[in-house]
DNA sequence: TATAACTCTAGTATAGTAGTAGACTAATGG
DNA sequence: CCATTAGTCTACTACTATACTAGAGTTATA
């Protein structure tokens, strides 16, 4: 399950790229449009520009804008810097692979050839997806 | 992530599909060859159990076995019944859809078609899974 | 009919998620 | 240059889910 925060964190990726024509967008109005608590989403916003997908401008007239162009900014990588690895197990997982305390040796594991094809199938969407992808609106009722 | 529970409970039944020729097994014995706490693996086994998947003997002499060959036990069946919806949010689950309060209209949303991907990805996997695949000794070094 | 073994209710501990408070710092515009 | 706007940062708190544990109860077989 994702969490809130990275959802949060998506709907904030979006709502900058799509408005990435119109200047800094203040906390305050991103906050209030997407219906995400303030305080929270501070944080959020934080994280993203110390990763450098955001910068920020201070003072009257500031705000949040993307700081790479939306082609750029891969979903997987934001799913991972929010809620960690992909993987399903620890011990799968290509970024942050810790072999498993309780299990046996790897190589006699039933699960893990299993949870290696997950892992493989959840990346294989998110790390082909990037913002820009996902700003296209979705299907309409008729066109 | 897979939680220790779910983990468990694959161990479980791989273990028990594998001594299924030899009759029922005692929990305390799988819990020490399979390194999980008795008490929790309790609990485990007996949602297994409710669910169908195992069969119980009490009694001296009784243990617990497979209710199912193992070609008809789904891995996708077991993890959703110990982890919960296998979408990664719960407005594309199939099994357990919940539309999000605090996104708008779910056709304008943009996140939503990726996630529904990721949830096909992860379900395409685990639904053509069986036990019975999961036994087959993993990859050797040297055959 | 003793006892081995599963069944069940009701807890507890820890950790992670979600969110808040409030002081601090930096950059504009007048 | 200084008031104000707006982002930065540290440190909490509340809640929920996970991962267990305790102990009494029930059932079936030798």
């Amino acid at each position: 399950m994702l969490t809130k925060k990275t959802k949060y964190a998506l709907r904030s990726l979006i709502h900058l790229a799509l408005k990435a024509d119109q200047g800094p967008v203040l906390i305050a109005d991103l906050a209030a449009e997407e219906n995400i608590p303030k305080k929270f989403l501070e944080h959020i916003l934080l994280e993203l520009n110390k990763e450098g997908y955001l910068a920020s401008k201070k003072g009257k007239g500031g705000g949040y804008f993307l700081a790479q162009p939306a082609t750029k900014i891969v979903i997987g990588d934001v799913v991972r810097l929010m809620d960690g690895p992909l993987a399903p197990v620890a011990c799968v997982s290509k970024t942050a692979y810790a072999k498993c305390k309780d299990c046996g040796p790897e190589n006699e594991c039933r699960i893990r050839p299993v949870m290696k094809r997950v892992r493989e199938a959840i990346a294989d969407v998110l790390d082909q997806t990037t913002l820009q992808d996902m700003l296209a609106t979705p299907k309409r009722k008729k066109l």
